[in-house]
DNA sequence: ACGCCGTCGGAAAACGGTTTCTCATCCCGG
DNA sequence: CCGGGATGAGAAACCGTTTTCCGACGGCGT
């Protein structure tokens, strides 16, 4: 049962032919399947690729044209739950369909962005996937619209997902989730509650994701007519010791609040722990959400009111909505929608 | 300033050397940087290319012989923190050197571990690592050399990361933290606290990550003299669900204990979710630690106390030993300490 | 007996690069 | 005026596949 392995090694379809008495040309029809070949020569082939091990190229075999083209994530942190969730649905659905994954984390730095993309060029893969906030600028735009032409050009298909889309005729898809209607829909549900003093632990100012959810904060005060204390509008970023230092200096500060949306579960996270630190009892002195519900979220204490959003989904229509169409393909938009979880971290405000 | 794109699209290095008025050859030799070529030349070429933006084809470059190697990297589950880590250092530590990162999830899936390692196999990749405990079995190290040989062999290096390694002399560098040390510290300190019925919420029985930490469990145990119970030791796996499941369980079949163990802060954090519907306090009626030292952790309520594992230097210690290391060297064996983080979970057991 | 067609397999050209060989200049000293 | 070493650049071979093109061979109908 065990393999002739008298003769392994890095070895080419040429010393597969030599050892079947064949040619190359032939064994590469073996492989390849549809050719009409004679049931002996198929059967003295099959026989030497397999005391060979031998596997084929799949290096050679792109340049010749034929085998599939791997594709690639690009996102700021690796280790985010959110970005994670991401990962996995890009990385499922490119294997179901027989893709391999490349994967690139930015640091948020614009420079690794572009070395990466160029890198990307020179694969010729089949699609690049952008995940994540960016600063809007004009700057961004001009830039990233190069970024899409050039991968188009090189025949590769630019992904933009939870990322300002460019302007039109962009050769890009982008894929969105509803960031504004999620922070509005949360925003709204601790309105209800009647709270009316509410803290937003924000992310960066110019981040496009950050400035979402601000927006559908602010919409959600206009919309029941309460003025919102421009001082309640904090900006940090998205992580875990932002929403702790943030909270930590609004209760120093002795800021007056009764509810807390922050920008994402992990700031909420730092924040609950702020807020404990601050002998504060969450939800009977104030109520917290977050942003994301993170597989965490239920288990913080109490369990933690946040938005949903389909992280692995996005991720799975990523790609496969790009390997459908054609590089050069106008751009298009998908968005997917977003809901409000209601856990414990929210209850109506204290009586006073 | 703007780019004269009258001519983009994907073309090749003799279409540069076409608009140059040179040869394929020296177009390739200004890219290469080193021949010598006349300072007029190398003018006329690079215009041409950034006339053209040309970008030479990576896998072509690859068949030829130059470029960097790809490198490959297979987990179980890509959205697990502990994971998320690892994945975080290696694809850190590989854009640093250079190389590109692909990644892959198997679920736990032999046949797809496998089918992937063919993969890598025909992509001629650098090295493969194999992170996250398997069932240890004659079938599996069988398996697992037959893996380690056959990408020697195509010039890929296997890296072992927190998995069994084989028998001496496999092509195989195995990467590990000292999985059993780590819970043998943390179940000391519990039983130093005074506790002596701890309940421990284990994985998969084969799991040899699983089984390391029970193995440290039952040390610390007869260490101190303490026959542990063994209807305290029970099954499940390395989820938040679990851990909610197995604990529920516990309660309501009325064990005695103490103190609880998890086998990871996942499972550590569903317990503790458990524990708190059944009324219970945390570190008041029982106490409760964890092991991984994920971001989470310090987050719960109370803060977990848990093992630290180095999982982003893990990663990264595996690429760069790797990378260092011809295919066919004998294997090699790395050990990473752990230690035991002190939070807020673990307390005397109370007076009865 | 002969032409034709279908089946099978080899030689050679592609794919997009790099690298080795080879050759034409140029500049210099003798 | 001529030999010779740099210097620069093109032609051709190569990397490991696939694919096109073509030839050989056997069977069949007329």
């Amino acid at each position: 049962m065990t393999r002739k392995s008298e003769d392994v090694g890095r070895n080419t379809i040429r010393d597969v032919a030599a050892r079947a008495g064949v040619s190359a040309s032939t064994v590469s029809r073996v492989l390849g399947g549809v050719y009409p070949v004679s049931s002996a020569t198929r059967a003295r082939v099959t026989r030497a690729v397999r005391d060979l091990d031998y596997v084929a190229d799949a290096r050679a075999k792109a340049v010749a044209g034929v085998g599939t083209p791997t594709l690639a994530f690009v996102l700021e942190e690796i280790t985010g739950p959110s970005f994670a969730h991401m990962a996995y649905g890009v990385e499922r659905e490119a294997t179901r369909l027989g893709h391999l994954c490349l994967v690139h984390g930015t640091e948020g730095d614009v420079r690794q962005e572009l070395e990466f993309v160029e890198m990307m060029r020179a694969q010729r893969a089949a699609a690049v996937i952008l995940v994540g906030g960016a600063a809007d600028t004009a700057e961004y735009r001009e830039r990233t619209r190069r970024i899409a032409d050039s991968l188009a050009s090189a025949g590769s298909r630019l992904v933009l997902c939870g990322r300002p889309s460019l302007g039109p005729g962009a050769p890009v898809t982008v894929i969105e989730y509803d960031n504004e209607g999620g922070a509005y829909a949360l925003v709204a549900h601790v309105l209800a509650q009647g709270h009316r003093r509410i803290l937003f632990l924000g992310g960066k100012p110019d981040h496009t994701t950050a400035q979402g959810r601000e927006r559908g904060y602010l919409a959600a005060h206009s919309a029941r007519g309460v003025e919102p204390d421009p001082a309640l509008l904090l900006h940090g970023d998205f992580t875990r010791d932002s929403g702790h230092r943030l909270m930590r200096g609004a209760l120093k500060q002795g800021l007056e609040f009764t509810a807390v949306i922050a920008a994402t579960d992990m700031v909420a996270s730092g924040a609950l722990t702020a807020l404990r630190e601050g002998g504060l009892d969450v939800p009977g002195d104030v109520s917290l959400a977050g942003y994301d519900d993170i597989p965490f979220a239920r288990d913080l204490y109490p369990a933690l009111t946040t938005v949903h959003v389909p992280y692995e989904e996005l991720g799975r229509l990523a790609v496969r909505t790009v390997l459908g169409r054609t590089p050069e393909a106008p751009d298009e938009h998908l968005l997917l929608g977003t809901h409000v979880v209601v856990r414990d971290s929210v209850a109506p405000p204290k009586e006073r």
